[in-house]
DNA sequence: GTGATGATCTTCT
DNA sequence: GAAGATCATCACG
């Protein structure tokens, strides 16, 4: 029992050195808690990680590139949204507080991630679109089964997470393991941290793979890296985050 | 490098 | 029954 009960404490003593090592400081909810073309361009330079599990090692990637989506409350309501039409069991998690991952399967083979945005009863939200890996590189080639020879070339890093169901599968998130994770919660399997990177340069476009309002300028990109999705020519207006 | 195509299934109407 | 916030693959230049 003796025997047991320290076996525990040196797993719990193990947790807590873990989350020590995790980089940069937890984002509160107060963060999330604002309108998501607020929030939008603010989560890049900000970190995703995902952190140990049985099997898998922690994983952190810099997030690159993020779109904006807006809150059926917002005038004119974003056809593109979600959540445009209101709650619905899907959605649920927008609808709900600030700083929660929203995750759903598309086209049945992928999942995308989102971000909740906004007071609960307010569904905006931020989708992750790409990241730069910055930590567990080998256990996200391990999940997203590429061709490695040992060397992060563009390509590789390109490969890995340059999507939002890349980084996905990169960090091994689904619907069932993530979806309504509290992003802000630091026991969570799951995080946004900031480092205090500061973003050298960000872009705004329009936002992309969408059928409707697809000229909204609600992607924000910094540019110059390997790992953004999208066509590899950029033509965006460039911003400055305060 | 760019563009077209098909895989595949959940969700909502 | 139809649409979809994608991606890998293939053909082509």
């Amino acid at each position: 029992m003796e025997q047991i009960s320290q076996k525990v404490g040196a797993r719990e003593q193990g947790v807590l050195a873990a989350e020590a090592r995790l980089p940069g400081r937890l984002l509160p909810r107060s963060f999330f808690d604002a309108d998501p073309e607020w929030v939008a361009p603010r989560l890049l330079g900000k970190l995703l990680v995902h952190k140990a599990t049985a099997d898998s090692e922690v994983m952190v990637g810099r997030i690159l590139e993020t779109e904006a989506y807006l809150g059926p409350h917002h005038e004119p309501p974003d056809p593109a949204a979600h959540a445009h039409r209101g709650p619905t069991p899907r959605n649920l998690v927008l609808f709900g507080h600030a700083g929660h991952a929203y995750v759903y399967s598309i086209y049945g083979l992928y999942f995308c991630m989102n971000v909740s945005c906004e007071a609960e009863g307010q569904a905006g939200c931020v989708l992750l679109r790409a990241l730069q890996p910055v930590a567990g590189i080998e256990q996200m080639i391990r999940n997203r089964v590429i061709d490695y020879s040992g060397e992060l070339t563009d390509r590789v890093a390109r490969q890995l997470t340059s999507g939002p169901s890349r980084l996905c599968e990169a960090l091994g998130v689904t619907r069932t393991s993530h979806n309504g994770i509290d992003l802000t919660n630091s026991t969570a399997l799951l995080q946004v941290r900031d480092d205090g990177y500061a973003v050298p340069e960000a872009l705004v476009t329009p936002r992309i793979g969408i059928k409707h309002a697809v000229d909204w300028p609600l992607r924000f990109v910094i540019p110059g890296l390997p790992c953004v999705s999208g066509p590899r020519s950029l033509s965006g207006k460039r911003i400055f985050i305060s």
